[in-house]
DNA sequence: GCGACAG
DNA sequence: ATCTTGTCGC
């Protein structure tokens, strides 16, 4: 499911966008959420290499209590090419999810999902891979478009593909007052307001969504532990 | 031809 | 992703 050559990944790619899914929708109980981050070494600059060492994390939370956190050590498939990061970090976000004991109800990631050339951004192809509904979260969008919000907490507005009356396929969302908006992307068997739901029950007063936060974290201190080691 | 382009 | 100084705020 991982293919290591870029025209196998595209036509993995096309097959997975067409796949038809039964939309997931939160329940009324605080979801189990969890999140992952890919780091590489400090001072790594450009697209990288296939080779390069990298530390996965993820971290599962459920209404602001950390139920399980894991890390692990690879390497990168590929450089990074917009439209292919799969090909760079998949296989790794695979494994370290795969980690958890108890399956999260949703998964968030820093990539895109439906905001995609192919409409399978990685949200939705590592979704799709561990048959679990993903959510991403991006600085910002890779081919949608939309004006930013107001400058309130909780306000959002349509990321759209191509054209201003185009599919919706993520949202900007205000996690902050007088912050920059998150870009906030529908992924597998999720829409975009799920998305923004989602993501809105993890904020905790920061622009980031707590478990991303963490894995992110966690992640890098791996690599700091095998980096500076005494 | 040139620039843009999730991480 | 990673590299960067200062700056604002609690």
């Amino acid at each position: 499911m991982w293919p290591t050559r870029p025209e196998q990944l595209v036509e993995v790619q096309r097959t997975i966008a067409m796949r038809v899914t039964e939309p997931w929708v939160p329940g009324d109980s605080p979801p189990r959420v969890a999140a992952c981050w890919v780091c590489f070494p400090r001072g790594l600059a450009g697209p990288g290499a296939a080779g390069d060492q990298a530390w996965a994390a993820v971290v599962a939370m459920q209404g602001g209590r950390v139920l399980e956190r894991h890390t692990t050590v690879g390497r990168a498939g590929a450089a990074y090419t917009p439209g292919l990061l799969a090909l760079r970090v998949g296989a790794l976000f695979e494994t370290v999810v795969g980690m958890l004991v108890e399956r999260p109800d949703v998964l968030l990631l820093d990539g895109t999902g439906r905001d995609h050339p192919r409409r399978c951004g990685l949200a939705v192809h590592l979704g799709a891979v561990l048959d679990l509904p993903t959510v991403g979260v991006t600085h910002r969008p890779l081919v949608a478009s939309g004006a930013w919000p107001a400058d309130e907490d909780g306000a959002s507005s349509a990321l759209r593909i191509e054209r201003p009356d185009g599919e919706e396929v993520g949202r900007w969302l205000r996690t902050r007052a007088g912050t920059r908006p998150v870009a906030v992307h529908a992924g597998w068997r999720t829409h975009p307001a799920t998305a923004v739901a989602v993501v809105r029950t993890t904020v905790r007063g920061r622009r980031t969504p707590e478990p991303l936060r963490r894995s992110r974290q966690l992640a890098r201190r791996a690599r700091a532990a095998a980096t500076q080691p005494t």
